[in-house]
DNA sequence: ATTTACTTACTTAATAGTAAGTAAATGTAT
DNA sequence: ATACATTTACTTACTATTAAGTAAGTAAAT
């Protein structure tokens, strides 16, 4: 195994207490804590507690519009979109704390975004994009607001993954007699991937 | 105008509040100080800060559960499921800060739900899951995870609603020579709903 | 006389951020 | 090769601020 630096080490817990507590209710003291060092470690490497959270989100972002560039070959734009929500939903599962830190971001409105946060959504925006418009130019799909069909995937896969106990709690009471229909994640990525692009397609 | 209670406006300031900033984020002075009153009378209406924040979402929730009841009349699944999502849509518009206040609950994994609250989201589902019944047993509906259906609907139109401002800063970076096509949100409602009723009919 | 709907003044606790010090590693001059 | 200087990567101990929540008092209504 790799030895890591601390100032990863530092940026893997405090994704993870990010992700699960959101950027105000989690202290640096419990992060540094969880690393076996003290709080000013953390001051030594990061600026502030916004800029950590801020490195980490472009960390983020980063790998997976890479992973989306990297992953979409060239093929029908059915299959393109497909590959493009099958990569987005890999991340999340990949990288469970993920999800939770984006949808809170979107919450947000996205105020803690900087501009090179700005600059890799939008390269995840553009290949999207691209598919559509591929589409569109070959006559296999409508024309649709591209943000809109992120947001479709996006949204729905992260709040999809986050909400997992809330599944359980609501599917209890609203069907007694039933049983629960909890799927795996891969089943929901492939019947989301199924209903966009049929309801694309012209 | 109908005299409002001191309490209903400390609800309605708080909602505010809440939705902007989010829980952790906002102050009950500040609340109160809009309110033209001072902390303690807040502890006087609320037990506490979490108290207030659940009374606020139960009203909202029980507001928006009510509307689609109210609001679904008997007609063919494809008409009725379009009415859900603009009933849902409808309501965004009408109440800008349900939308944040929500996804912030979903991004949260829903903690601060109390079950009342997982009572109105559970009828809310149920009216939805028994469109998507009647579309199966009338052969227009593909069989689908109505729980699936109900995040691609509430958590695309919540994030699209409330990344209004990200959306610019993305469309500017990633395609500077056409301009942004900023849509009416009540378009964003119809092609979402077209998509997906196409998507889901065999 | 009691309850309602508050206010002023306070306590308590959490936490971001800082000042100053240190031990070990590394670099540099002789 | 060795003594000295500097930098790295922290620690301990602290400050300052913010904000939830409370105790006790009060003026007006009932």
């Amino acid at each position: 195994m790799a030895k890591t630096s601390k100032k990863e080490l530092i940026m893997d817990v405090a994704l993870k207490y990010f992700s699960f507590y959101g950027f105000d209710n989690c202290s640096l003291t419990d992060i540094a804590k969880e690393c076996d060092i003290t709080k000013p470690a953390i001051y030594y490497h990061f600026e502030d507690k916004a800029t950590l959270y801020k490195e980490i989100l472009l960390k983020e972002l980063t790998s997976l519009s890479t992973s989306l560039q990297d992953n979409i070959r060239d093929d029908i734009p059915q299959n393109k979109l497909k590959i493009y929500i099958e990569i987005f939903g890999r991340y999340l599962i990949d990288n469970p704390s993920f999800g939770a830190l984006f949808s809170r971001e979107i919450a947000n409105g996205a105020n803690k975004l900087s501009s090179e946060c700005i600059k890799q959504l939008s390269i995840t925006l553009s290949i999207l994009s691209s598919i559509l418009k591929d589409g569109l130019d070959n006559g296999t799909f409508k024309n649709e607001n591209p943000f809109m069909i992120q947001m479709m995937i996006v949204s729905t896969l992260s709040s999809y993954h986050t909400t997992t106990p809330l599944r359980k709690e609501v599917f209890d009471l609203f069907d007694k007699t039933s049983k629960p229909f909890e799927v795996e994640f891969g089943t929901v990525i492939s019947s989301l991937s199924n209903i966009i692009i049929k309801g694309l397609e012209k």
